[in-house]
This record gives structure tokens, sequence and C-alpha cells, in this order.
DNA sequence: TGTATAGACTAACAATTGTTAGTTTTGTAG
DNA sequence: CTACAAAACTAACAATTGTTAGTCTATACA
């Protein structure tokens, strides 16, 4: 692991903590035990700590979906239940750098911007047509596919609040409730 | 509507677009076309803005939840769905406070931190009482309680930043599919 | 041994921050 | 018309911000 690498996690963590403005690099700095100044011998600047992590995530999320949504021999309930498992596990793996993700990327600017919203519509744009092809073929119930979407998908997008606070559930046994609630409902 | 309800609305809005520490009192002074330090005529910090917000929509959900959960005659899906119908009217209603209330809250101190903390914890444990009687009266499904109430819950929570967009569908068409997804499930 | 490089340091910068003090303007009630 | 209070203003403050310039030090390689 690179110093930089080392950098990127802290501010990670205290982004997450604190919020992005309201981290200084100074706050960065003492985390990794150096000043300041030093930081820029690893990285350009504040916006480029932020940006490494934020695409960084988000390409992880939209490569993984990418392939699941192309495998040919997973049906539309494994295709869902592969992509709660990849939020599961990335949630109990690095719950800050998705915080960061979820609340952060508002102050990302110019092309990081663009390339963050870009992906986010990518993601979407995949979930929507596994739900889509879903209703299409009668597995999935016939309803608004927005509100499927976005019911599941803000779901999987804050686990990572609550989901290691579960540590008396097995990770397979969250993962098959967390299923069953979300695709089969609870009445 | 009072000189301070108008700044408190005009923050709101703008802690939403930037994040509370990315908003300075010059900014919000000038959505208001007055000078930053005439705001301390009308308000004693930065932090009571947030506060104002905060505890303001905390205070309306609990008393709500409240008054739901006390009524009688309510079954347990009918709970759940009066919920769900206030989460949607409020986010429709007023999303930028919304958004403050899920991410800004962190910027809070003392007595106003401590006074949201116990608002949340209170609503939550409303909400997990709903679901703990509904499994005990099997007409809810028999899985941990938290998986349940972190799923519905999560979904209503984010309602602010999908739900204007979905103009095409009546409020009522809305609720009538939320409430289908999230409580029967989609397949 | 000499030298280059990576990575730390100190010091400083211009800009911006929340807030206060003191003053002037505005509108209203007597 | 006068008096007073509400609410605006100007000016300034001390602290903090991201970043740069220039320097020193240690390690690796010739």
């Amino acid at each position: 692991m690179t110093r930089r690498d080392e950098i990127i996690i802290q501010a990670g963590l205290l982004f997450s903590l604190k919020g992005y403005s309201a981290v200084s690099m100074r706050d960065i700095a003492k985390a990794v035990d150096i000043k300041a100044a030093s930081l820029y011998n690893h990285l350009s600047s504040k916006q480029a700590i932020l940006e490494a992590i934020i695409l960084n995530l988000a390409n992880t999320f939209v490569n993984h979906i990418q392939r699941v949504n192309q495998n040919p021999s997973f049906s539309t309930r494994q295709k869902l239940s592969e992509i709660i498992q990849q939020h599961i596990d990335l949630s109990l793996q690095q719950p800050e750098n998705l915080a960061v993700l979820n609340t952060e990327w508002i102050h990302l600017n110019g092309e990081a911007l663009t390339d963050f919203k870009a992906l986010r519509f990518d993601y979407e744009q995949e979930f929507r047509q596994i739900i889509t092809y879903g209703i299409s073929e009668k597995s999935i119930a016939h309803r608004d596919p927005e509100v499927i979407l976005f019911s599941i998908l803000s779901t999987l997008r804050t686990l990572n609040l609550w989901v290691a606070k579960r540590k008396h559930l097995s990770v397979d046994d969250l993962k098959a409730d967390l299923e069953a609630t979300l695709l089969n409902g609870v009445f």
C-alpha cells in the first residue's frame, strides 16, 4: 500500500464522518502524521482525493452490474440476487467510502462530476433494464418500473448505514432476509 | 411568513444543494437580498438555522407516527400505509428540507444533536414496534425485524431524491405502487 | 563516495469564514 | 410631528482555508 493509498483511506474516513467541506487538508495530514504541505507530494489537490474515492467505487459498481447483466445463464431473480450480494459485500468492506459516494459527490467539479453522473446513469440503466425485462417476461409484478427500481436501489444504497450493526446475523442470513424482504415483500 | 421563515427556507434550499459547510452566511444573505450581518437581526447563528430546519421536520415525523401508532382502529397494514403516505407527502412538499435532514444532521452540535438523535430513535422505535407486533400476530413475515425496518425505512427516507421526477404518476398511483412494492414485493 | 530523487519540512500567501460593534434607515404608533 | 423599535447597513476582527515556494534530509543507486 502506497502512501497515496493511505492518505486516501484516511481522508475517506474523515469525509464520511464530517463531510468533505468540513475536513481540511490539515485534518487529513494529521491523520497520516505529516504536515499539510507534504500531502502535495502525493496528490494534486483536495478535489483529487474526493475524485479518487468516488470514481473508483462507482466504477466497481458499474463493472459488476454489467458483468451480471451480460451473463445469459442468470435468471432475472438471480441477477437481482447477485446485485444485492454485491451491495452487502461492499457495504461491509468499505462503509465509509460508500457514505462518501452517497453524500459527498455534490462536491465534485468539472470532468469528475460529469464522469460520476455518467456512471450513476449507466448503473441505473442496467438496473432498469433488468426490471423492465422482468416485467415483460412476467416474472416481476406489472407496476411502474421506476418505483420498483428506486425502491430497491435506495435500500441497497443505504445499506452502509446499518448493515454493520447487524453482527448477530451471518452474512448469508442477512442476505436471505434482505432478498426476501426486497423481492417478496413482508406481507 | 416572517423574515426569519424566509431566511430559513432559502438557507434550507442552499444547504440541500451544496451542503451545510459549503454555504456561507454571505450566500444565505444574498439569497434573501440583504447583507450577512443583517441575518443576525433574525437569527442567533448559522447553527440555529440548521437546528430549526432539522428539528422542526424531525418533530413532524415523530408526532405523526405516534398518532398513527396510537390509533387502535388501524391494522398493521393500515399503519404502514399511513406512514408511507406521510413520507410521500413530505417528500413532495419539502424535498430540500428532507435532504438537509438526511445528510446534514452531522453538523448539529450539543443539545440540538442530542435532541435530533433522540427523535430519530423515537421514530425508529415506533416503527420497530409496528413491525414486531405485525410479526407476532403473523400478519408480517417471520424475519429479522431490523432488516424489515431498515429496508422499508431507507426507501421512505430517500423518496425526496426521486419522487418529484415521477410527475406522470398521480400521487395516489404512486402511493399504490410504492406500497405494493414495499409490502408485497415484486415477484 | 558522490549524486539524484522522494518525501518530509517551515513559512507564507490571498481568500474566505462566522460573528460583532456601531451606525443609519425605515416604518409605525401616539 | 415625534419617538421608538425593527431591521437594514458599513467596517472590521481573528481564525481558518487550500495551495505554493523554497529548503532540508534520508535513502538508493552509480
